[in-house]
DNA sequence: TATTGTGAAATAGTTCACAGCT
DNA sequence: AGCTGTGAACTATTTCACAATA
Protein backbone atom coordinates (compact mmCIF):
# COMPACT_ATOMS: atom_id res chain seq x y z
CA UNK A 1 0.00 0.00 0.00
CA UNK A 2 3.12 2.07 -0.14
CA UNK A 3 5.01 0.98 -3.45
CA UNK A 4 5.74 3.37 -6.45
CA UNK A 5 2.83 1.69 -8.43
CA UNK A 6 0.40 2.06 -5.56
CA UNK A 7 1.49 6.17 -5.65
CA UNK A 8 0.20 6.36 -9.37
CA UNK A 9 -2.91 8.52 -9.39
CA UNK A 10 -6.17 5.70 -8.34
CA UNK A 11 -8.96 6.16 -10.56
CA UNK A 12 -12.19 4.71 -8.60
CA UNK A 13 -13.99 2.09 -11.45
CA UNK A 14 -17.11 3.89 -11.71
CA UNK A 15 -15.18 7.07 -12.93
CA UNK A 16 -13.26 5.33 -15.38
CA UNK A 17 -16.80 3.51 -16.33
CA UNK A 18 -17.93 6.89 -17.17
CA UNK A 19 -15.01 8.45 -19.10
CA UNK A 20 -16.08 6.88 -22.66
CA UNK A 21 -19.45 8.71 -21.86
CA UNK A 22 -17.68 12.28 -21.73
CA UNK A 23 -15.15 11.22 -24.71
CA UNK A 24 -18.26 10.72 -26.82
CA UNK A 25 -20.15 13.70 -25.24
CA UNK A 26 -17.10 15.82 -26.23
CA UNK A 27 -16.78 14.48 -29.62
CA UNK A 28 -20.38 15.47 -30.23
CA UNK A 29 -19.59 18.42 -29.27
CA UNK A 30 -16.69 18.90 -31.27
CA UNK A 31 -18.23 18.47 -34.79
CA UNK A 32 -20.42 20.73 -33.70
CA UNK A 33 -17.79 23.03 -33.40
CA UNK A 34 -18.18 24.27 -29.61
CA UNK A 35 -14.46 24.81 -28.02
CA UNK A 36 -14.93 25.31 -24.38
CA UNK A 37 -17.70 23.43 -22.23
CA UNK A 38 -19.34 24.00 -18.77
CA UNK A 39 -19.21 21.06 -16.55
CA UNK A 40 -22.92 21.83 -16.76
CA UNK A 41 -23.36 21.29 -20.61
CA UNK A 42 -21.05 18.63 -20.32
CA UNK A 43 -22.76 16.43 -17.66
CA UNK A 44 -26.13 16.80 -19.56
CA UNK A 45 -24.50 15.84 -22.80
CA UNK A 46 -22.98 12.62 -21.27
CA UNK A 47 -26.32 12.22 -18.86
CA UNK A 48 -25.01 12.41 -15.36
CA UNK A 49 -24.51 14.98 -12.98
CA UNK A 50 -22.46 18.20 -13.19
CA UNK A 51 -20.94 17.78 -9.63
CA UNK A 52 -20.25 14.12 -10.36
CA UNK A 53 -18.58 15.22 -13.64
CA UNK A 54 -16.00 17.66 -11.72
CA UNK A 55 -15.68 14.52 -9.17
CA UNK A 56 -14.31 12.42 -12.04
CA UNK A 57 -12.35 14.96 -13.91
CA UNK A 58 -10.78 16.00 -10.60
CA UNK A 59 -9.42 12.54 -10.37
CA UNK A 60 -7.39 12.85 -13.67
CA UNK A 61 -5.85 16.43 -13.05
CA UNK A 62 -7.29 19.90 -13.46
CA UNK A 63 -7.99 20.44 -16.64
CA UNK A 64 -10.52 23.05 -16.45
CA UNK A 65 -10.67 26.71 -16.24
CA UNK A 66 -12.87 28.35 -13.29
CA UNK A 67 -15.38 30.70 -14.25
CA UNK A 68 -15.18 29.59 -17.63
CA UNK A 69 -15.49 26.17 -18.58
CA UNK A 70 -13.52 23.20 -19.64
CA UNK A 71 -11.61 23.06 -23.29
CA UNK A 72 -12.85 20.55 -25.75
CA UNK A 73 -9.70 19.60 -27.24
CA UNK A 74 -7.88 19.19 -24.43
CA UNK A 75 -10.19 17.23 -22.46
CA UNK A 76 -10.77 15.03 -25.16
CA UNK A 77 -6.97 14.47 -25.00
CA UNK A 78 -6.49 14.02 -21.38
CA UNK A 79 -9.27 11.29 -21.10
CA UNK A 80 -7.88 9.33 -24.44
CA UNK A 81 -4.42 9.55 -22.89
CA UNK A 82 -6.39 8.14 -19.42
CA UNK A 83 -7.97 5.48 -21.62
CA UNK A 84 -4.70 4.17 -23.53
CA UNK A 85 -6.95 5.34 -26.38
CA UNK A 86 -3.53 6.96 -28.34
CA UNK A 87 -2.32 3.81 -29.87
CA UNK A 88 -4.96 1.38 -32.05
CA UNK A 89 -5.95 -1.74 -30.14
CA UNK A 90 -6.46 -4.68 -31.84
CA UNK A 91 -10.04 -6.65 -31.60
CA UNK A 92 -10.52 -10.65 -32.19
CA UNK A 93 -14.09 -11.34 -32.31
CA UNK A 94 -14.44 -15.27 -31.18
CA UNK A 95 -17.46 -17.21 -32.58
CA UNK A 96 -19.20 -16.12 -35.82
CA UNK A 97 -22.88 -17.24 -34.72
CA UNK A 98 -25.69 -14.83 -35.20
CA UNK A 99 -24.37 -12.29 -33.13
CA UNK A 100 -20.72 -12.41 -34.15
CA UNK A 101 -21.33 -12.28 -37.02
CA UNK A 102 -23.26 -9.14 -36.27
CA UNK A 103 -20.51 -7.93 -34.45
CA UNK A 104 -18.21 -7.92 -37.09
CA UNK A 105 -20.63 -5.95 -39.64
CA UNK A 106 -21.97 -3.32 -36.51
CA UNK A 107 -20.20 -0.57 -37.04
CA UNK A 108 -19.84 0.02 -32.84
CA UNK A 109 -16.54 -1.03 -32.40
CA UNK A 110 -14.91 0.62 -34.39
CA UNK A 111 -14.65 3.59 -32.67
CA UNK A 112 -11.47 5.60 -32.56
CA UNK A 113 -9.03 3.40 -31.32
CA UNK A 114 -10.04 0.16 -32.00
CA UNK A 115 -10.15 -2.11 -35.15
CA UNK A 116 -11.75 -5.22 -35.19
CA UNK A 117 -8.91 -7.43 -37.13
CA UNK A 118 -9.23 -11.22 -36.65
CA UNK A 119 -12.68 -13.37 -36.61
CA UNK A 120 -12.56 -16.48 -35.04
CA UNK A 121 -14.19 -19.77 -34.84
CA UNK A 122 -13.40 -23.60 -34.26
CA UNK A 123 -16.10 -24.86 -37.14
CA UNK A 124 -14.23 -25.77 -40.60
CA UNK A 125 -17.89 -25.25 -42.17
CA UNK A 126 -17.09 -21.58 -41.42
CA UNK A 127 -13.27 -20.67 -41.13
CA UNK A 128 -11.95 -19.79 -44.14
CA UNK A 129 -15.16 -17.57 -45.05
CA UNK A 130 -15.29 -14.08 -44.84
CA UNK A 131 -17.37 -12.07 -43.18
CA UNK A 132 -17.65 -8.60 -43.31
CA UNK A 133 -14.21 -7.85 -45.42
CA UNK A 134 -12.17 -10.32 -42.98
CA UNK A 135 -11.45 -13.84 -43.26
CA UNK A 136 -12.41 -16.44 -40.54
CA UNK A 137 -9.66 -17.86 -38.93
CA UNK A 138 -8.92 -20.16 -36.06
CA UNK A 139 -6.84 -20.30 -32.87
CA UNK A 140 -3.92 -21.61 -34.63
CA UNK A 141 -4.17 -18.82 -37.31
CA UNK A 142 -4.64 -16.23 -34.64
CA UNK A 143 -1.41 -17.84 -32.78
CA UNK A 144 -0.30 -17.02 -36.02
CA UNK A 145 -1.00 -13.48 -36.85
CA UNK A 146 -1.21 -11.90 -33.51
CA UNK A 147 1.70 -11.74 -31.02
CA UNK A 148 0.34 -8.01 -29.69
CA UNK A 149 -1.94 -7.48 -27.33
CA UNK A 150 -5.60 -8.49 -28.40
CA UNK A 151 -8.94 -7.46 -27.14
CA UNK A 152 -11.18 -10.32 -27.28
CA UNK A 153 -14.37 -10.51 -27.99
CA UNK A 154 -16.29 -13.51 -27.03
CA UNK A 155 -19.53 -14.77 -28.72
CA UNK A 156 -19.37 -17.99 -28.81
CA UNK A 157 -22.59 -20.26 -27.04
CA UNK A 158 -21.95 -20.64 -23.78
CA UNK A 159 -20.89 -24.26 -23.44
CA UNK A 160 -18.52 -23.19 -25.61
CA UNK A 161 -17.11 -19.89 -24.14
CA UNK A 162 -15.10 -20.99 -21.24
CA UNK A 163 -12.60 -22.94 -23.51
CA UNK A 164 -12.39 -20.07 -26.20
CA UNK A 165 -11.71 -17.67 -23.32
CA UNK A 166 -8.78 -20.46 -22.16
CA UNK A 167 -7.11 -20.67 -26.13
CA UNK A 168 -7.37 -16.86 -26.23
CA UNK A 169 -5.66 -16.72 -22.64
CA UNK A 170 -2.95 -18.86 -23.86
CA UNK A 171 -2.19 -16.90 -26.74
CA UNK A 172 -1.13 -14.49 -24.52
CA UNK A 173 -4.73 -12.23 -24.61
CA UNK A 174 -5.93 -10.41 -21.16
CA UNK A 175 -8.99 -9.05 -21.81
CA UNK A 176 -11.74 -10.36 -22.55
CA UNK A 177 -15.65 -9.01 -23.21
CA UNK A 178 -18.44 -11.66 -22.59
CA UNK A 179 -21.42 -11.82 -24.69
CA UNK A 180 -21.59 -15.51 -23.41
CA UNK A 181 -24.60 -15.63 -21.52
CA UNK A 182 -22.23 -18.14 -19.03
CA UNK A 183 -19.70 -17.26 -16.33
CA UNK A 184 -16.21 -17.73 -17.26
CA UNK A 185 -13.16 -18.31 -14.80
CA UNK A 186 -9.92 -16.44 -15.67
CA UNK A 187 -6.56 -16.19 -14.01
CA UNK A 188 -5.35 -13.01 -12.07
CA UNK A 189 -4.08 -10.51 -14.58
CA UNK A 190 -7.21 -11.41 -17.06
CA UNK A 191 -9.48 -8.52 -17.07
CA UNK A 192 -12.98 -9.75 -18.06
CA UNK A 193 -16.50 -7.75 -18.76
CA UNK A 194 -19.76 -9.47 -19.70
CA UNK A 195 -22.58 -7.70 -21.62
CA UNK A 196 -25.82 -9.75 -21.17
CA UNK A 197 -29.05 -8.98 -22.65
CA UNK A 198 -30.93 -11.60 -21.06
CA UNK A 199 -30.22 -9.90 -17.58
CA UNK A 200 -30.37 -6.37 -19.35
CA UNK A 201 -34.37 -7.49 -20.03
CA UNK A 202 -35.00 -9.20 -16.62
CA UNK A 203 -33.55 -5.91 -14.73
CA UNK A 204 -35.60 -3.98 -17.12
CA UNK A 205 -39.18 -6.36 -15.85
CA UNK A 206 -38.22 -6.09 -12.43
CA UNK A 207 -38.41 -2.29 -12.66
CA UNK A 208 -41.56 -2.60 -14.97
CA UNK A 209 -43.37 -4.92 -12.81
CA UNK A 210 -42.61 -3.35 -9.99
CA UNK A 211 -42.79 0.14 -10.16
CA UNK A 212 -45.72 0.22 -12.38
CA UNK A 213 -47.76 1.99 -9.56
CA UNK A 214 -45.12 4.96 -9.11
CA UNK A 215 -44.44 5.06 -12.45
CA UNK A 216 -47.94 5.37 -13.80
CA UNK A 217 -47.76 8.45 -11.04
CA UNK A 218 -44.88 9.64 -11.98
CA UNK A 219 -45.77 9.78 -15.79
CA UNK A 220 -49.43 11.86 -15.27
CA UNK A 221 -47.85 13.78 -12.38
CA UNK A 222 -44.73 15.12 -14.76
CA UNK A 223 -47.08 16.64 -17.32
CA UNK A 224 -47.59 19.64 -15.27
CA UNK A 225 -45.42 19.43 -12.45
CA UNK A 226 -42.00 17.71 -11.90
CA UNK A 227 -41.92 15.11 -9.22
CA UNK A 228 -39.12 13.80 -8.66
CA UNK A 229 -39.60 9.95 -7.99
CA UNK A 230 -36.97 8.79 -5.21
CA UNK A 231 -37.42 5.27 -5.03
CA UNK A 232 -35.38 5.05 -1.63
CA UNK A 233 -37.83 6.15 0.63
CA UNK A 234 -39.70 4.16 2.91
CA UNK B 1 -52.22 1.32 -4.30
CA UNK B 2 -49.03 2.92 -4.49
CA UNK B 3 -49.01 2.98 -0.44
CA UNK B 4 -48.95 -0.99 -0.44
CA UNK B 5 -46.05 -1.19 -3.29
CA UNK B 6 -43.73 1.31 -1.38
CA UNK B 7 -44.12 -0.45 1.79
CA UNK B 8 -42.83 -3.50 0.00
CA UNK B 9 -39.65 -4.87 0.16
CA UNK B 10 -37.12 -2.43 -0.79
CA UNK B 11 -34.36 -4.62 -2.93
CA UNK B 12 -30.96 -2.62 -3.53
CA UNK B 13 -30.76 -1.78 -7.21
CA UNK B 14 -27.14 -3.62 -7.20
CA UNK B 15 -29.28 -7.06 -5.78
CA UNK B 16 -31.63 -6.85 -8.48
CA UNK B 17 -28.77 -6.64 -11.16
CA UNK B 18 -27.51 -10.08 -9.84
CA UNK B 19 -30.66 -11.76 -9.48
CA UNK B 20 -30.70 -12.73 -13.20
CA UNK B 21 -27.11 -14.16 -12.75
CA UNK B 22 -28.36 -16.43 -9.95
CA UNK B 23 -31.59 -17.69 -11.89
CA UNK B 24 -29.12 -19.05 -14.79
CA UNK B 25 -27.15 -20.40 -12.41
CA UNK B 26 -29.87 -22.59 -10.33
CA UNK B 27 -31.02 -22.86 -14.03
CA UNK B 28 -27.67 -24.93 -15.02
CA UNK B 29 -28.11 -26.54 -11.45
CA UNK B 30 -31.54 -28.22 -12.29
CA UNK B 31 -30.17 -29.52 -15.89
CA UNK B 32 -27.97 -31.68 -14.25
CA UNK B 33 -30.45 -32.84 -11.40
CA UNK B 34 -29.21 -30.53 -8.54
CA UNK B 35 -32.13 -30.47 -5.93
CA UNK B 36 -30.47 -28.83 -3.14
CA UNK B 37 -27.14 -25.96 -3.10
CA UNK B 38 -25.49 -24.49 -0.92
CA UNK B 39 -24.54 -20.46 -0.84
CA UNK B 40 -20.89 -21.42 -1.18
CA UNK B 41 -21.78 -23.68 -4.48
CA UNK B 42 -24.39 -20.94 -5.64
CA UNK B 43 -21.92 -18.02 -5.64
CA UNK B 44 -19.33 -19.81 -7.26
CA UNK B 45 -22.07 -20.82 -10.08
CA UNK B 46 -22.60 -17.10 -10.42
CA UNK B 47 -19.27 -15.81 -9.86
CA UNK B 48 -19.78 -13.75 -6.84
CA UNK B 49 -19.28 -14.10 -3.13
CA UNK B 50 -20.91 -16.71 -1.10
CA UNK B 51 -21.45 -13.56 1.87
CA UNK B 52 -22.57 -11.52 -0.79
CA UNK B 53 -25.22 -14.10 -2.44
CA UNK B 54 -26.81 -14.60 0.86
CA UNK B 55 -26.98 -10.79 1.79
CA UNK B 56 -28.96 -10.59 -1.90
CA UNK B 57 -31.30 -13.42 -0.93
CA UNK B 58 -31.75 -11.66 2.57
CA UNK B 59 -33.46 -9.35 0.47
CA UNK B 60 -36.26 -11.38 -0.88
CA UNK B 61 -36.95 -13.20 2.60
CA UNK B 62 -35.80 -16.20 4.00
CA UNK B 63 -35.52 -19.20 1.41
CA UNK B 64 -32.91 -21.45 2.99
CA UNK B 65 -32.56 -24.23 5.26
CA UNK B 66 -29.89 -23.57 7.90
CA UNK B 67 -27.26 -26.65 7.61
CA UNK B 68 -28.87 -27.51 4.35
CA UNK B 69 -28.95 -25.07 1.26
CA UNK B 70 -30.90 -23.77 -0.96
CA UNK B 71 -34.22 -25.86 -2.47
CA UNK B 72 -33.09 -24.79 -6.71
CA UNK B 73 -36.72 -25.24 -7.74
CA UNK B 74 -38.01 -23.18 -4.89
CA UNK B 75 -35.78 -20.35 -5.21
CA UNK B 76 -35.98 -20.18 -8.68
CA UNK B 77 -39.86 -19.80 -7.96
CA UNK B 78 -39.12 -16.75 -5.62
CA UNK B 79 -36.50 -14.95 -7.92
CA UNK B 80 -38.75 -15.54 -10.96
CA UNK B 81 -41.66 -13.93 -9.42
CA UNK B 82 -39.62 -11.11 -7.72
CA UNK B 83 -38.42 -10.41 -11.24
CA UNK B 84 -41.45 -10.59 -12.75
CA UNK B 85 -41.05 -13.41 -15.09
CA UNK B 86 -44.29 -15.25 -13.98
CA UNK B 87 -45.95 -13.74 -16.60
CA UNK B 88 -44.11 -13.13 -20.52
CA UNK B 89 -42.65 -9.86 -21.67
CA UNK B 90 -43.00 -8.87 -24.99
CA UNK B 91 -40.28 -7.20 -26.99
CA UNK B 92 -40.34 -5.01 -29.68
CA UNK B 93 -36.67 -4.19 -31.49
CA UNK B 94 -36.93 -0.86 -33.18
CA UNK B 95 -34.15 -0.39 -36.05
CA UNK B 96 -33.32 -2.97 -38.26
CA UNK B 97 -29.77 -2.45 -39.42
CA UNK B 98 -27.04 -4.85 -39.23
CA UNK B 99 -27.59 -4.41 -34.80
CA UNK B 100 -30.98 -5.11 -34.63
CA UNK B 101 -31.06 -8.02 -37.71
CA UNK B 102 -28.80 -9.47 -35.43
CA UNK B 103 -30.38 -9.11 -32.42
CA UNK B 104 -33.50 -10.44 -33.70
CA UNK B 105 -32.10 -13.60 -34.89
CA UNK B 106 -29.95 -13.93 -31.90
CA UNK B 107 -31.16 -16.85 -29.58
CA UNK B 108 -30.54 -14.37 -26.29
CA UNK B 109 -33.31 -12.74 -26.26
CA UNK B 110 -35.67 -16.07 -25.84
CA UNK B 111 -34.55 -16.85 -22.06
CA UNK B 112 -38.08 -17.71 -20.18
CA UNK B 113 -40.16 -15.36 -19.78
CA UNK B 114 -39.33 -12.56 -22.92
CA UNK B 115 -40.33 -13.31 -26.02
CA UNK B 116 -39.30 -10.69 -29.51
CA UNK B 117 -42.79 -10.14 -31.00
CA UNK B 118 -42.27 -6.77 -33.38
CA UNK B 119 -39.45 -5.41 -35.70
CA UNK B 120 -40.11 -1.90 -36.42
CA UNK B 121 -38.30 0.42 -39.20
CA UNK B 122 -39.39 3.46 -40.68
CA UNK B 123 -37.04 2.64 -43.87
CA UNK B 124 -39.73 1.75 -46.02
CA UNK B 125 -37.39 -0.53 -48.02
CA UNK B 126 -37.51 -2.73 -45.10
CA UNK B 127 -40.99 -2.64 -43.53
CA UNK B 128 -42.66 -5.33 -44.67
CA UNK B 129 -39.13 -7.58 -45.16
CA UNK B 130 -39.58 -10.67 -43.56
CA UNK B 131 -37.02 -11.06 -40.74
CA UNK B 132 -36.38 -14.01 -37.87
CA UNK B 133 -39.44 -15.19 -39.00
CA UNK B 134 -41.01 -11.70 -38.85
CA UNK B 135 -42.89 -9.24 -40.32
CA UNK B 136 -40.59 -5.54 -39.60
CA UNK B 137 -43.78 -2.76 -39.31
CA UNK B 138 -43.67 0.47 -38.47
CA UNK B 139 -44.39 3.00 -35.30
CA UNK B 140 -48.13 2.65 -36.95
CA UNK B 141 -48.16 -1.02 -37.26
CA UNK B 142 -47.45 -1.02 -33.97
CA UNK B 143 -49.48 1.38 -32.00
CA UNK B 144 -52.07 -0.94 -33.74
CA UNK B 145 -50.85 -4.29 -32.42
CA UNK B 146 -49.57 -3.29 -29.23
CA UNK B 147 -51.60 -2.54 -26.62
CA UNK B 148 -49.76 -3.99 -23.29
CA UNK B 149 -46.71 -3.17 -21.48
CA UNK B 150 -43.85 -3.92 -23.96
CA UNK B 151 -40.41 -3.33 -23.43
CA UNK B 152 -38.68 -1.88 -26.40
CA UNK B 153 -34.79 -3.06 -27.90
CA UNK B 154 -33.61 0.51 -29.49
CA UNK B 155 -30.75 -0.80 -32.51
CA UNK B 156 -31.13 2.16 -34.28
CA UNK B 157 -28.15 4.57 -34.94
CA UNK B 158 -27.16 7.25 -32.62
CA UNK B 159 -29.23 10.01 -34.39
CA UNK B 160 -32.55 8.28 -35.13
CA UNK B 161 -32.28 7.13 -31.32
CA UNK B 162 -34.01 9.80 -29.37
CA UNK B 163 -36.69 10.14 -31.68
CA UNK B 164 -37.34 6.47 -31.93
CA UNK B 165 -37.39 6.26 -27.87
CA UNK B 166 -40.31 9.34 -28.27
CA UNK B 167 -42.05 7.26 -30.25
CA UNK B 168 -42.35 4.30 -28.41
CA UNK B 169 -42.99 6.16 -25.39
CA UNK B 170 -45.76 7.39 -26.79
CA UNK B 171 -47.07 3.92 -27.59
CA UNK B 172 -47.02 3.38 -23.75
CA UNK B 173 -43.50 1.89 -23.55
CA UNK B 174 -41.69 2.25 -20.37
CA UNK B 175 -38.87 -0.10 -20.33
CA UNK B 176 -35.71 0.78 -22.93
CA UNK B 177 -32.99 -1.62 -23.52
CA UNK B 178 -30.80 1.26 -25.50
CA UNK B 179 -27.88 -0.01 -27.70
CA UNK B 180 -27.03 3.37 -29.66
CA UNK B 181 -24.54 4.72 -28.82
CA UNK B 182 -25.68 8.06 -27.42
CA UNK B 183 -27.57 9.60 -24.52
CA UNK B 184 -31.53 9.49 -24.63
CA UNK B 185 -33.69 11.83 -22.14
CA UNK B 186 -36.87 10.06 -21.50
CA UNK B 187 -39.44 11.32 -19.06
CA UNK B 188 -39.80 10.04 -15.27
CA UNK B 189 -41.45 6.93 -14.96
CA UNK B 190 -39.09 5.60 -18.04
CA UNK B 191 -36.69 3.17 -17.24
CA UNK B 192 -33.83 3.41 -19.69
CA UNK B 193 -30.67 0.73 -19.63
CA UNK B 194 -27.76 0.84 -21.87
CA UNK B 195 -25.26 -1.63 -23.69
CA UNK B 196 -22.62 0.09 -25.63
CA UNK B 197 -19.80 -1.74 -27.06
CA UNK B 198 -17.53 0.71 -27.57
CA UNK B 199 -17.81 1.79 -23.66
CA UNK B 200 -16.84 -1.35 -22.79
CA UNK B 201 -14.06 -1.88 -24.99
CA UNK B 202 -12.50 1.76 -24.08
CA UNK B 203 -12.93 0.27 -19.92
CA UNK B 204 -10.61 -2.74 -21.02
CA UNK B 205 -8.70 -0.93 -22.34
CA UNK B 206 -8.00 1.54 -19.73
CA UNK B 207 -7.58 -1.34 -17.79
CA UNK B 208 -5.20 -2.97 -19.84
CA UNK B 209 -2.86 0.03 -20.25
CA UNK B 210 -2.82 1.10 -16.50
CA UNK B 211 -3.19 -2.65 -14.45
CA UNK B 212 -0.66 -4.29 -16.14
CA UNK B 213 2.05 -3.85 -13.50
CA UNK B 214 -0.10 -4.46 -10.90
CA UNK B 215 -1.30 -7.79 -12.13
CA UNK B 216 2.66 -8.77 -12.81
CA UNK B 217 3.31 -7.11 -9.53
CA UNK B 218 0.15 -9.54 -7.82
CA UNK B 219 1.61 -12.52 -9.79
CA UNK B 220 5.10 -12.30 -8.92
CA UNK B 221 5.82 -10.16 -6.24
CA UNK B 222 9.80 -11.04 -6.66
CA UNK B 223 11.61 -8.54 -8.39
CA UNK B 224 11.44 -5.58 -9.84
CA UNK B 225 10.83 -6.41 -13.22
CA UNK B 226 9.96 -3.02 -15.03
CA UNK B 227 8.24 -4.44 -17.53
CA UNK B 228 7.18 -2.23 -20.94
CA UNK B 229 3.79 -4.50 -22.31
CA UNK B 230 4.35 -5.29 -25.75
CA UNK B 231 1.20 -3.93 -27.22
CA UNK B 232 1.75 -3.34 -30.42
CA UNK B 233 2.16 0.26 -31.86
CA UNK B 234 1.34 0.83 -35.08
C1' DT C 1 -19.19 36.95 -11.90
C1' DA C 2 -19.20 32.42 -13.30
C1' DT C 3 -17.45 28.16 -12.79
C1' DT C 4 -14.04 24.77 -11.24
C1' DG C 5 -12.03 21.79 -7.63
C1' DT C 6 -12.51 19.58 -3.26
C1' DG C 7 -13.04 18.45 1.68
C1' DA C 8 -16.93 16.79 4.33
C1' DA C 9 -21.40 14.58 4.77
C1' DA C 10 -24.54 11.37 3.11
C1' DT C 11 -25.72 7.28 0.86
C1' DA C 12 -25.00 2.73 -1.22
C1' DG C 13 -22.76 -1.51 -1.31
C1' DT C 14 -19.57 -5.21 0.45
C1' DT C 15 -17.33 -7.98 3.82
C1' DC C 16 -16.92 -9.75 8.43
C1' DA C 17 -18.13 -12.25 12.41
C1' DC C 18 -21.09 -14.85 14.60
C1' DA C 19 -25.78 -15.88 16.37
C1' DG C 20 -29.44 -18.96 15.26
C1' DC C 21 -31.51 -23.07 13.13
C1' DT C 22 -32.03 -27.69 11.36
C1' DA D 1 -21.84 -30.19 12.40
C1' DG D 2 -22.96 -27.34 8.90
C1' DC D 3 -24.97 -23.64 6.76
C1' DT D 4 -28.07 -19.66 6.60
C1' DG D 5 -29.35 -14.92 8.02
C1' DT D 6 -27.94 -10.53 9.68
C1' DG D 7 -26.16 -6.58 12.52
C1' DA D 8 -21.89 -4.17 12.52
C1' DA D 9 -17.76 -2.59 10.38
C1' DC D 10 -15.78 -1.27 6.42
C1' DT D 11 -15.28 0.53 1.67
C1' DA D 12 -16.93 2.86 -2.38
C1' DT D 13 -19.58 6.30 -4.50
C1' DT D 14 -22.49 10.27 -4.75
C1' DT D 15 -24.00 14.62 -3.24
C1' DC D 16 -23.40 18.90 -0.86
C1' DA D 17 -21.46 23.28 0.28
C1' DC D 18 -18.30 26.47 -0.51
C1' DA D 19 -13.46 28.16 -1.02
C1' DA D 20 -10.48 29.27 -4.85
C1' DT D 21 -9.69 31.73 -8.96
C1' DA D 22 -9.55 33.14 -13.98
Amino acid sequence: MSTASAARREIPEATVARLPLYLRALAALDTRGVEVVSSEELAEAAGVRSTGLRKDLSHLGSYGVRGVGYDVGRLTEEISRELGLHHDWSVAIIGMGNLGHALAAYGGFATRGFSVRWLVDEDPAVIGTQIAGLQVIDFAGLAEQAPESIIAVLATPPHAAQQAADQAIALGVRSILNFAPCVITVPDGVEVRKVDLATELQILAFHEQRGRDDALDAIEESRGLRRVSSRGEQ
